[in-house]
This record gives C-alpha cells, sequence and structure tokens, in this order.
DNA sequence: TTGTTTGTTCAATCTGCTTTGAACAAAATA
DNA sequence: TATTTTGTTCAAAGCAGATTGAACAAACAA
C-alpha cells in the first residue's frame, strides 16, 4: 500500500465494527445479474479506488453495496462481483477500518451482513484523517531526517556545494511550514 | 499511470520546455560519490512521487536535479542514479509535462541540461491545474454516465429498486454539486 | 460426535505498471 | 561519406502489489 498507514485494521477485535442493534430486514437471496446502472457504479467505484491508490476490488465492493436495496453478505458479493472469499474479506475490512461501509446485525442470521455508509460528511473525515494527516506528518518527519543527513555530511562537501544545498534545503522547510499552516484550512474545509 | 491525464505530454514538440535564454554556467562532470544529504532527498523524492502515484524514478531524478550545484544532463542523471537511458528520457519528459524541472541551453553544448524547478508556488498550481482538476472533472463526466445508465435500466428494475437507486444517486448528484462547490475553494489556496 | 456454513489468513500465482536495453533518428564532427 | 554522441521509442523483462484458493478456525445443526 502507498501510505504507510496500517489502514486495514487487523488489529482491531474481529466485531469491532458492527452495529449491535437488530435491524430485521430481509435479504437479496436471488442472484440475477444485476442491471447496468449498477455495473456502471461498480466500475466507478473500482477505478476511483485505484485513483486514490486502493485495491480496485474495494472499490468495487463500495459500488456494489451503494445502490444495493438490501444488506448483503460476503457470500452474495463475491458472487455477484465474481471476486474471491478472500478478496471480499480483505475488502471488506479495509471498508470498515475507512468507515465506508457497516456491518448490519440480522436476527436469526449467522452470516455478517454489510451496507454501504451514505454520509458523505463520515466518509471525508474518515479519509481525511487516516490519510491525508498521517501522510502529511510522515513527509513532515522524513524531511527532518533529511535536514540531519546535511549536518553530517557537511564534511564531505565543498564549501559551496554546501552553500548551494543549504540555502535549497531552507527553501524547503519554508515549505514544510507553510503547509503546516495550510492543513487547518483544509481541515476545516472537510468539517 | 493512474489518473486519465496525458501527463508525459508527448505530442508536445521536443524542445518546447527549454528555456531560450543562455545560461553561462559550468557543469558538474566528474562522478563522484553523492553525499549522504543528496542521497536522502533522491529517497524522499522516490518516496513521495510514489504516494502521489508517479514513477518512483521520477521522483528521484527531482531529488536529484533539487540539490544539484549546476544543471545536469540526462547521461549525468543516468549515471548518478543508475538508471537507464530510457528511463532518464521517460523521466524528465514527464518532469518538464509537470513543470518541476525546466531545461538550460548552455552555450556550445549538444546535450540538453535539466535543472530542478524550486518555487513552490509554481509547482503546486501546475500539480493542481494537470491532476487534481482534470480528475475532478473525469470523475464527475463517469458520474453522468452512470446517471445516463439508469435512466436506460429503468425498464429491467422493480419500482422498489428504481426508488432505491434513484434516491442514492440523487445523494451522489448533491456531493457532486459540494465538490464543485469545494474546488474553487481550494483553488484560492493555491494560488 | 460429524458435517456444514461462514469467515480469516497467507503462500503462491497473477497482473499491470515500471524499467530496461536494443533499435532507431537526429545532429554534429572528421 | 562514416563515426560519435545524444536522445526517443517500444517490446520484453522485472517487480510490487492484488488476487486467489487451500488450510484452518469458529459456530451451529443434526
Amino acid at each position: 500500500m502507498w501510505f504507510d498507514l496500517r489502514i486495514d485494521g487487523r488489529e482491531a477485535s474481529p466485531n469491532f465494527f458492527v452495529s449491535r442493534y437488530a435491524v430485521n430486514l430481509e435479504v437479496d437471496t436471488l442472484s440475477r445479474p444485476l442491471p447496468a446502472v449498477r455495473l456502471e457504479l461498480i466500475d466507478l467505484g473500482g477505478r476511483m479506488a485505484q485513483a486514490v491508490g486502493l485495491p480496485r476490488s474495494v472499490g468495487e465492493i463500495y459500488g456494489l453495496l451503494y445502490l444495493a436495496a438490501k444488506p448483503m453478505s460476503a457470500p452474495e458479493i463475491g458472487d455477484a462481483l465474481s471476486i474471491s472469499k478472500g478478496s471480499v474479506s480483505t475488502g471488506t475490512r479495509q471498508l470498515l477500518a475507512l468507515g465506508f461501509v457497516h456491518k448490519v446485525w440480522l436476527q436469526a442470521e449467522r452470516k455478517d451482513y454489510y451496507q454501504a455508509e451514505l454520509e458523505l460528511g463520515d466518509m471525508m473525515r474518515a479519509a481525511y484523517d487516516r490519510i491525508f494527516k498521517v501522510r502529511a506528518q510522515n513527509a513532515d518527519r522524513r524531511l527532518e531526517s533529511v535536514q540531519e543527513a546535511l549536518k553530517n555530511s557537511r564534511g564531505d562537501l565543498s564549501p559551496e556545494e554546501y552553500a548551494v544545498i543549504n540555502e535549497r534545503m531552507e527553501r524547503l522547510a519554508k515549505i514544510k511550514k507553510r503547509t503546516k499552516q495550510l492543513l487547518p484550512l483544509i481541515e476545516r474545509l472537510v468539517r
């Protein structure tokens, strides 16, 4: 994965994301072919996932659930998208960790059922916190280690080289500062 | 590449990005090992490129040029990073297209020389226009085609299904609207 | 108890993007 | 003219990350 964050939440306890109130809903059982809209949205979901660096299958699962009239079980999801049990398991875990999907507790059902989170606000907040914020922090820390390296290799550098590099590193430091000022602004936009 | 944009600018005429004023500079010729700072920044550049979905080598080239005291030729770049002629050629083209680098015309030199663009403002503007704006537009167009699909498959859907799907599609339309309102704000932040 | 269903994990496989390097083109030099 | 140097292109190789599927565990039914 392209960001260092452990986004798939393996450490979370298995049912951490299950909403615990019972819901009384019937469930899609028959597996007839999906209508064109749904296929389109599944595809769109897959592409957007890739655009953000997530596995395509994760986006497809979300796209499937987003237009589902009723919660869907893991086997149903795998069926509808023709992807393996393993991928469904991994994909749903990631979506749960991102807060894009939640489990639904259906009375007298052993299976887990999944429903798309529809609240844009929640999703953007989650994505922002879990991805961009962490990314920014990482870049920050990384830059500090470069500055550290400059101190250490001062000996290997001619005075001219040192001057040039030092000047550029100061530019970088300024950028870092600017970015830090920018982040809260973006944060305010998102929240 | 993860965004539909033709970012490598093959269509541009070969010397489109060459700054045409002559610069009178000597050039790094000897290839002694790079000091630790520079290696660090090359690595950082590579990682950041990957984080945005660009090839690592592109980021490394930029990282190399960023701390270079003098413009570097393609052969020098390939040498310093131990990457192939082909990668240097592709990488520099992408960096030029992004506006992260510019060519420098050195008197009495046949080679092209490259210099990192240091102006943060310019770079962010370029990145914003070329990546995020286009991405947003694409997502927009894509969503419209999903809405189109809904009209076409209305016949295959039960009234209940149609109702659900329609409601969710309207949510999406709202999101689209919100995003459209957000973009100019971000734009103002960046400019 | 055994058999069935659901879900997880992870090594092996697959897939798509990156990189390489050979072939080619262009420009300068002898 | 032939030769050298620089740079581009693109098919093939390499590689990182996604997907699969078999093995396992847990929960329930008979």
